[in-house]
RNA sequence: CGGGCUAUAGCGCAGUUUGGUAGCGCGCACGGUUCGGGACCGUGAGGUCGUGAGUUCAAAUCUCACUAGCCCGACCA
């Protein structure tokens, strides 16, 4: 295509309220345009590019046997509140009503469409299983939209859903297995290095849940990952084995005076001790008011989801300062498990070895030293309620863990019969009895992907893209469209367009400087230039946006070289993605 | 929802303290010289100064209210 048609209104400057790589290159590039925000238009380059990854996630779900549709984004109110999420979701489900005040929804997935869709299919065990995908808009009005496209109110999904025969959840198990391969596929040919995270953190016998992630230091999630045996988890669900501490018994509890001193770097201080002796005390309160001490190693941190989780409540806080003195006498700073009888206590298993311990003693300026768990004090339960950091111990392998920052591109994840269930989903099974068919959901932020392609790709002059989701596959740049120069760029670009090859051909009157500029910040992998100097012994050059090489062709070799060079470039993605 | 900041030409910003003719750079248009890595000279177009009230002879500037956006946090399949 010339340039000279095409809107790419590239910049110079780097826009204002841009704070990332990615969303800095998409805006300097041309490619989107914000109209509110957290709402992105695509403009013609943005939009190729997004078509080029649907077109590789459409050709992955295709190989699984995956039913392409294409569904409304605007869907009756009446569907989610079959499904009870009209009720559940809150104010990130836009809400919307016709003019005859019927309830709309803009769709931020599509389970209840789906589902609804099949209920009237879906009648025969014979029927199953069965795969099905859209590509398309959703909507959720999110509290803090950021990052350009990499999170917006709305934004382009791939989700697929799976119905599997209640009774065989081995026909589940495949098809999830078949996402993950084609979601390994999806990332490898976009260019992509993602770290598939267990949800479950690893644990035997399969996993429910998995998520592709990024590294990247603007990651909304934190990870957890062993270098040595491959251990990779969620912070949030990580585990780790606990360190082997020597602790010296010292001797019966005893109440030590500690004046206004309550941070367990002031105490170490103060008792000549380590935080390894701490016990961390804090206080937490419940959704349903409840007071729950929960106990951990002074040098860690408790993993408040972990503890969530334990407990079974939907929300958790720390207690506050004056509550927690008026109804239970605990001044904060001071608070400790021994004596503690009327409020549950809740332990980390880094607590059970230590003896010689110190802890609050729940009143104002003293501690209690030579504590002993168990002994002086016995939680409720001793449980994993630690928040594992860099540093700490793989719990498979016992290798010390890593912890980086990613950004989720994709989840797939076994959803049981929420869906079927609530639209009365069934099937007549072999034996002549109704079933509920169970559901797998597998979801693809594309213009996330994007703009993860280009936060792993780029450099100080713009976007390096790999040629798989590349808008064109070759930049060519007449230094001066005109006599020769012209005659011999459009001969080149007659050759590629034949062979199907996408060519953008910058025919701008511009000055060589700017093209140049222009090219490598929309980052083409090749790009042919032709100009008198090169012409004077029948040559143009070629050059490589990734690797900076630059060598002379002959101008009658340059179209079949292109070509060979391109087809070679997509099978190095190819073969990756068909690496296991 | 809490904390911080911003709003002036298409973009990036100055001007606001101390009220008095609307500025700069980039971009854009025209003319000329240039032309293999963001050229130069000249001329020019383009602004309800976020919105609404108020104070004043006079408001981008002072006061009040509102709105929108950005950053940090809380939240998030």
């Amino acid at each position: 295509m010339k340039y000279s048609q095409l809107f790419i209104p590239t910049s110079k400057e780097v826009p204002k309220d841009a704070a990332i790589k990615s969303h800095i290159l998409m805006i300097r590039a041309g490619m989107i345009k914000k109209l509110t925000s957290g709402i992105y238009s695509l403009l013609p380059l943005g939009c190729r590019v997004i078509k080029k990854v649907e077109c590789i996630i459409r050709e992955e779900m295709d190989r699984t046997g995956c039913n392409e549709f294409l569904l409304p984004v605007i869907i009756p109110g009446e569907l989610w509140k079959m499904s009870d999420r009209w009720y559940s979701m809150g104010p990130e489900l836009y809400r919307l009503k016709d003019r005859n005040m019927q309830d709309l929804v803009l769709a931020p997935t599509h389970e209840e469409v789906f589902t609804f869709i099949l209920k009237d299919h879906l009648k025969s065990y014979r029927d199953l299983p069965l795969s099905v995908y859209h590509i398309g808009y959703k909507f959720r009005d999110e509290i803090r939209p950021r990052y350009g496209v990499m999170r917006g109110k709305t934004f382009i999904m791939k989700d697929a859903y799976s119905f599997h025969r209640e009774a065989d959840p081995g026909s589940l198990d495949k098809t999830y297995n078949d996402m993950a391969i084609a979601y390994r596929r999806i990332f490898k040919r976009c260019g992509l290095k993602t770290i598939p995270v267990s949800a479950d953190s690893g644990s035997m016998g399969g996993s429910l849940s998995e998520e592709f992630m990024v590294p990247s230091n603007i990651g909304e999630e934190e990870i957890i990952q062993c270098g040595s045996c491959g251990y990779v988890a969620n912070r949030a669900k990580a585990e780790s084995k606990n360190e082997k501490i020597a602790y010296r018994d010292t001797g019966e509890l005893s109440l030590v005076e500690t004046p206004d001193i309550k941070t367990i770097e002031d105490l170490t201080h103060f008792l000549k001790t380590s935080s390894e002796y701490m016990i961390k005390s804090l206080l937490y309160k419940t959704s349903d008011g409840k007071f729950v001490l929960a106990l951990i190693r002074g040098d860690l941190e408790v993993n408040e989801t972990k503890l969530k989780n334990y407990l079974d409540v939907p929300e958790l806080e720390p207690a506050d300062r004056g509550e927690a003195f008026e109804k239970l006498g605990i001044p904060l700073g001071f608070a400790g498990p021994v004596g503690v009888d009327k409020i549950s206590v809740v332990a980390d298993n880094s607590v059970k070895e230590i003896k010689g311990g110190v802890t609050g003693a729940n009143k104002k300026d003293r501690h209690y030293v030579n504590v002993k768990s168990g002994r002086d004090f016995k939680p409720d339960e001793y449980i994993d309620i630690r928040l594992v950091s860099e540093g700490d111990l793989c719990p498979a392998c016992g290798s010390a863990l890593n912890m980086f920052k990613g950004i989720e591109l994709g989840h797939i994840f076994k959803l049981g019969d929420k869906y079927t269930r609530s639209f009365s989903v069934t099937y007549l099974d072999e034996d002549g009895s109704s079933k509920v068919p169970i559901m797998g959901c597998y979801g693809i932020g594309v213009e996330r992907t994007a703009a993860a392609v280009i936060e792993q790709n780029n450099d100080e002059k713009g976007i390096i893209w790999p040629i798989t989701v590349s808008p064109f596959h070759v930049h060519i740049i007449p230094i001066k469209y005109d006599g020769n120069v012209r005659e011999v760029s459009d001969l080149i670009l007659k050759q590629l367009d034949s062979a199907g090859v996408e060519v953008l051909f910058d025919d701008r009157g511009e000055r060589p400087g700017v093209k140049f500029m222009d090219a490598d910040l929309i980052g083409i992998p090749f790009r042919v230039t032709v100009g008198e100097k090169g012409l004077k012994d029948g040559k143009v050059e070629l050059f490589n946006r990734k690797t900076g090489d630059r060598e002379l062709m002959k101008v009658k070799d340059a179209a079949g070289q292109l070509k060979k060079r391109i087809a070679e470039e997509i099978k190095i993605y190819e073969d990756m993605a068909d690496e296991k």
